[in-house]
Parts: C-alpha cells; sequence; structure tokens
RNA sequence: GGGGGCGUAGCUCAGUUGGUUAGAGCGCCGGCCUGUCACGCCGGAGGCCGCGGGUUCGAGUCCCGUCGCUCCCGCCA
C-alpha cells in the first residue's frame, strides 16, 4: 500500500492494521484501531470505515451483539479515533468492493471503544468534487495530512530519502551533520540572520547549503560525506521554493568529474527504478550553449520538441528597422515554429504580452502562407528573407511562427519560456515519458549587467575546466554538471578547487578582493593550505525530487508542514512578534511597531 | 519590488444590466431505514458577501484603499 513498512508489528490497541485485514485473516479474531473515515448507519446495520496510516477496513456493528457495541456505533462521528475488535469474515460475492484492498472481508464488531472523540473536521478527510483550499489545508495541516494522498506523498519522500541514504552507505559515504547556525555562506542568496545573545550585535546565518563545511570534510579526510541537509534561503517563494528547503548533499575526495557522474547515475537509477521508472544509462548529455540555443533553457524540457532556430544570419542585411537595430547592437533574432496553430487574434496578442512577461521587448508571430507569410510585418521582410525563414523553421504552410529579437539571453529565455508553456498549454507533453540529461560545460562566470562584475554560475569554488586565464574570465568553462529531469533541476554540482592559488586567481577574477576572501572564508582557504585532495560533489533538491516523482505541482505538497507564498504558517502563526524582553536580551534595541491584530 | 487570478454558509462554488427575502452541492443537526461502501429517504440549522472608505434612492455586484491566498517576472539554483 502506501506505506513505507512491509511489516508492521501488533501493539497494546491493536493486533492487525486496518489495511492488512485481508482474505487470509478470514475466520480469525482481530482488533483494529484507527480513525472513522465513513459511518453508514442503517439504522440496524451500522458500517464503518475504519482508517488508520495503512488503509481502510469495514467494520460491522449488528444490533443483536450484546455488549452496546451497536450503539457507540451510532454515535461515531468522523474522525473519532476508536479501537474495535471482532472476527474477521469473507464478505458475501454480491457485497465484496472491489475498490478497497480489503474489501472482500470485513470485521464483524462485538467490542468497540472511543479513545477519542473528534470535532467536526472542518473539510472532508477524503474530499469529492473539489478539495478544500490550500489556506485551509495548511491551516488544519494534521486533517489534511490525513488525506490518502498526503500520505502517499509523504510516504514516497521516506522511501526516497531512505534509499538515498542506502545506496550511500553501500558505497561507503558517512553521513555527517553540519551546523545549522553558522557563518553565511556565500550562494547568494539572502541569508537568515540569527542573533547572538552571548555576542550582542554578531549574527549567525542560517546555512544555505552546506557547501563550505563539505569541503572541509574532504580536507579532513573522510573521502565521502553525504547528508540530508535542511538550507534555508530568504528570498520569494515559488511553487518549487520554500524559505526552508532539504537538499541530499554529497561530497567525494579523489575523482574525476566523470567519477562522480558515474555514481550519481548509479544513484538516480536506483532511486527511479524503485519507482518503477527505468532509467538507461549512461544519460546523456547537453552542452550549456547548446541547451540555451535550442531550448532557451539551462534545464531544458526534453520530452517534446517546439526547438528554437538561430534567425540572425538569415536577417543579416534586412531593411527591417526592429531586427536590424537588433542584430547591428549584437542581439539575436530567434524563433520557433508552433506548428498548426489556428489562434485568434486575442490569442495572438495574449502570447505578445507573455513574451514581453518574460523579458522581451515584443514578439513577432507570422503564418507560413505559400513562400511568404500572413503577418504583420510580412510587408518590412523580402521575399527571399521570408523563404529563408520559413526553411530554417522547417515550416509548412499554415505554421504558427513565433520570432524574438531581443539581447541573446533575452530572446533565449522569452522563447524558452514561451516553449514550455505552450507545451503544456497544447498537452505536447507525452504521458508516462521522462527525459533525464546532464547539462555540462557551463560557464565559469557571466557578467552581472547591473552589478557590472562576473558571478560564478554555480559558486565561487568551482573549479575551472583546464588553465583559467584571469584576464578573460567568460571564456572559462566549469567542471559543473548538473542533473535536469522533465525540465526540472533534480541536481547540480562541481568539481571544487583544491589548490590555494587558483581559487585566489578565481576570487579575483569575481571581484573579491584578498582581505574580503579572508574575511568571509578565510578559514576555507586556510584549509586549502593544509593538503585539500581533488574533490567534488553535488546536490539535489529532495522536495523537487520527490514532487516530480509524486506528480505535484508544488514542493508544498510533499512537505509535510510547509510555508505559504509569503512565508507564513497558518496552522502556528509563524513568523510571529516576540516578547520585547527577548530582543533586549538579544540586545536588539528594535522597538518594532506593529498595527493592532484585525 | 512589479504584473495576473482569487476572496460569498464549516468546505467547494454559482450569483444576470446595481434592484428589494443571497443560492447549489457536500458537510453538520434531528428522524426513518439490516448489506451499505461518496448508502438512501424526510425535515432543519447555518451568511460582517475578507476588511475600510466612496459613488448611488439602493452595492455581493461599480470605484479607491487595504489584508490574505495563489501563479508569474525580478530575485533565487
Amino acid at each position: 500500500m502506501s506505506d513505507g513498512f512491509p511489516v508492521l508489528k501488533p501493539n497494546a490497541y491493536r493486533d492487525t492494521w486496518c489495511g492488512q485485514v485481508l482474505a487470509d485473516r478470514v475466520d480469525s479474531e482481530a482488533r483494529v484501531a484507527g480513525w472513522v473515515h465513513r459511518r453508514r448507519d442503517h439504522g440496524g446495520l451500522i458500517f464503518i470505515d475504519l482508517r488508520d496510516r495503512t488503509g481502510l477496513v469495514q467494520l460491522v456493528f449488528n444490533p443483536d451483539v450484546a455488549g452496546g457495541a451497536h450503539e457507540l456505533a451510532h454515535e461515531l462521528r468522523p474522525e473519532d479515533v476508536v479501537t474495535a475488535a471482532g472476527q474477521v469474515v469473507r464478505r458475501s460475492e454480491e457485497t465484496i468492493n472491489r475498490e478497497l484492498a480489503t474489501g472482500e472481508v470485513e470485521v464483524r464488531v462485538d467490542e468497540a471503544e472511543v479513545l477519542a472523540d473528534a470535532e467536526t473536521p472542518p473539510f472532508g478527510i477524503e474530499s469529492y468534487g473539489g478539495e478544500a483550499g490550500e489556506e485551509t489545508r495548511l491551516r488544519y495541516r494534521y486533517l489534511d495530512l490525513r488525506r490518502e494522498q498526503m500520505r502517499d506523498a509523504i510516504a514516497l519522500r521516506h522511501r526516497v530519502s531512505s534509499a538515498m541514504r542506502a545506496f550511500l552507505n553501500r558505497e561507503g559515504f558517512y553521513e555527517i551533520e553540519t551546523p545549522v547556525l553558522t557563518r553565511s555562506t556565500p550562494e547568494g542568496a539572502r541569508d537568515f540572520l540569527v542573533p547572538s545573545r552571548l555576542q550582542p550585535g554578531s549574527f549567525y546565518a542560517l546555512p544555505q547549503s552546506p557547501q563550505l563545511f563539505k569541503q572541509l570534510l574532504m580536507v579532513a579526510g573522510f573521502e565521502r560525506y553525504y547528508q540530508i541537509a535542511r538550507c534555508f534561503r530568504d528570498e520569494d517563494q515559488r511553487a518549487d521554493r520554500q524559505l526552508d528547503f532539504t537538499q541530499l548533499d554529497i561530497e567525494m575526495s579523489f575523482v574525476t568529474m566523470e567519477e562522480v557522474i558515474d555514481l550519481n547515475e548509479r544513484l538516480i537509477a536506483e532511486l527511479l527504478g524503485e519507482q518503477g521508472i527505468e532509467v538507461k544509462l549512461p544519460l546523456p548529455r547537453l552542452g550549456y550553449d547548446e541547451a540555451m540555443a535550442r531550448f532557451g533553457s539551462d534545464r531544458p524540457d526534453l520530452r517534446f520538441g517546439l526547438e528554437i532556430a538561430d534567425l540572425t544570419e538569415e536577417l543579416r542585411d534586412t531593411e527591417f528597422r526592429a531586427f536590424r537595430g537588433v542584430i547591428d547592437d549584437g542581439g539575436t533574432v530567434r524563433g520557433l515554429n508552433a506548428g498548426k496553430r489556428e489562434l485568434s487574434r486575442a490569442e495572438l496578442d495574449g502570447l505578445i504580452e507573455e513574451a514581453k512577461e518574460l523579458g522581451a521587448k515584443g514578439l513577432v508571430w507570422a503564418y507560413r502562407e505559400g513562400d511568404g507569410w500572413r503577418s504583420p510585418v510580412a510587408k518590412f521582410l523580402s521575399a527571399e528573407e521570408l523563404s529563408a525563414l520559413n526553411d530554417r523553421l522547417a515550416a509548412e504552410e499554415g505554421d504558427l511562427l513565433l520570432v524574438v529579437a531581443d539581447a541573446p539571453p533575452v530572446a533565449a529565455a522569452t522563447l524558452g519560456g514561451l516553449r514550455s508553456r505552450l507545451a503544456a498549454r497544447w498537452d505536447l507533453i507525452p504521458e508516462g515519458r521522462n527525459e533525464i540529461t546532464w547539462i555540462v560545460d557551463w560557464p565559469l562566470m557571466e557578467w552581472d549587467e547591473q552589478e557590472g562584475r562576473w558571478d560564478p554560475l554555480h559558486h565561487p569554488f568551482t573549479s575551472p575546466a583546464g588553465d583559467f586565464d584571469p584576464e578573460k574570465p567568460g571564456d572559462a568553462r566549469a567542471l559543473a554538471y548538473d542533473v535536469v529531469w522533465n525540465g526540472v533541476e533534480l541536481g547540480g554540482g562541481s568539481i571544487r578547487i583544491n589548490r590555494p592559488d587558483l581559487q585566489s586567481k578565481v576570487f579575483e577574477a569575481l571581484g573579491i578582493g584578498s582581505d574580503e576572501a579572508e574575511e568571509r572564508f578565510g578559514f576555507l582557504l586556510e584549509a586549502l593550505r593544509y593538503g585539500a585532495p581533488p574533490h567534488g560533489g553535488i546536490a539535489y533538491g529532495l522536495d523537487r525530487f520527490v514532487a516530480q516523482l509524486h506528480g505535484s505541482e508544488t514542493i508544498r505538497d510533499v512537505i509535510a508542514f510547509p510555508k505559504t507564498a509569503s512565508g507564513s504558517d497558518p496552522m502556528t502563526g509563524a513568523p510571529a512578534p516576540v516578547e520585547e524582553r527577548q530582543l533586549r536580551e538579544l540586545g536588539l534595541a528594535l522597538r518594532i511597531s506593529r498595527r493592532p491584530k484585525d
């Protein structure tokens, strides 16, 4: 069933579990315990579906049975906690319920006891015709988690993390914990800060990842480390992002990138294999540049086509100002063939709006018509250009073409975004298909226009591939690898820098001066001077991994107690104001004025 | 920080062009019912229409503000 354990032993309140009252128990006595799932009271016979973690079983209360069980059953309400004992009997053929694992049998109750009464729950534990809204579910999460779908999600999560541990233990890894109260680690996100009482004015940071500590564990000589680590990032949330989340963190020593990838491929194949998803190894690999060019994303969903084509060359000499201007400024014109889609003018305008939302200045749409285009911009383009564009986009008569002219990253992001939205909207994603691929050959750094500096694509400890030329940081490639599953980034990692001289060069290129480097992670630089083995690793987003396996739209569905988009918890009321005394103890002179609660 | 959607009974939702007494399904309460399994039948209770202000003879409906939830962009791997 939905449970992580094959055999559950009896205990004081039960000698068997609801979901285990199967045909082989017929004619034996059984005592079960659980929650009243549903009551069907016929005045005479009363049927109770009793639920525990393992599933449902039908209890039958007959008015002829002495001892008051029938009267008790009449008073039972949904979610009351009950223990009941009686004989397990085979149901007559016409009363078998094929929908239920235990549907061939039932328990004829002769003795029952209410262990706890339940108030009427605010929503049905198994809802029909629409489930409760998410805020209500989170407000009463302990009830929401009683739903089978949520039990399954949490059980699946348990199985996945267990399988991770089992695999890594077998491969000789140590599970080692790293601090939660620590110093800010340089992942680039905003830190959660915790004030120090013992050292007023100083703060701990909650880790954004155990990155530095796992490298230090390699310096320490543990060679193979993993941890299922809670990480914290104080950034705006999304369906796939929470303030606190969990990652499987792995690091190994004396390994090449190929060896790390090999181990992780076997890990992924085992994890998915246990869930019935066969993975062929080795996994395919896609270069970062190619992923961006063809799919407009560094985590492309490869289950469908809609590939992006570069049209810049075809338009090099165009008279069309809108394209020409972009090209002269070093931009690109890219397009994708959306196939035969007759869209209304309003729908086309909607696509233009979406393109703008994704960052582009605009979007050109066109339908191939004969050798040319039916499009608002067709008249600005020559017959030769239109024909060349049609060739480049492999456009057939009536195909809808979407074209964006912009700076390369913007054009890629816009078309990449449209690509995945359209695939979802038009149902182009084949059911049951899985595409897992490595993204490799990452640039080591990218230029941050806003800040006017080079930023690491992964983090500043990522090893460059080959020699590193500080004069040309944009040319450097990284020994980095991300694994992408159906457009979801499952994990990412790299070979780290293990020599202090190279680390200093990279810091320098990143505009991190030696003073700043010393201040922020001097301890790591110092450790590297004491003999760090070549090492590398990876981290997987556990929440995303499980959500993907579970088919959930949001990671909130695979987290027992998640937070809302604004970072609050409707159940506990977190975050909440604190006593001024607490602030004083922490040396925080803040006087936070709050509007009275309405 | 910006944009979109939503907020009406315990839950999920409907509510016309602004019109007088705001509805449905589920749930809940009471009654009847010995083979149901989303039991059935009869009856009943239940509403600050998120909150505040405005327009109007009249606001669930229109306007402004605000709070909450949600999706997306920015941000964040």
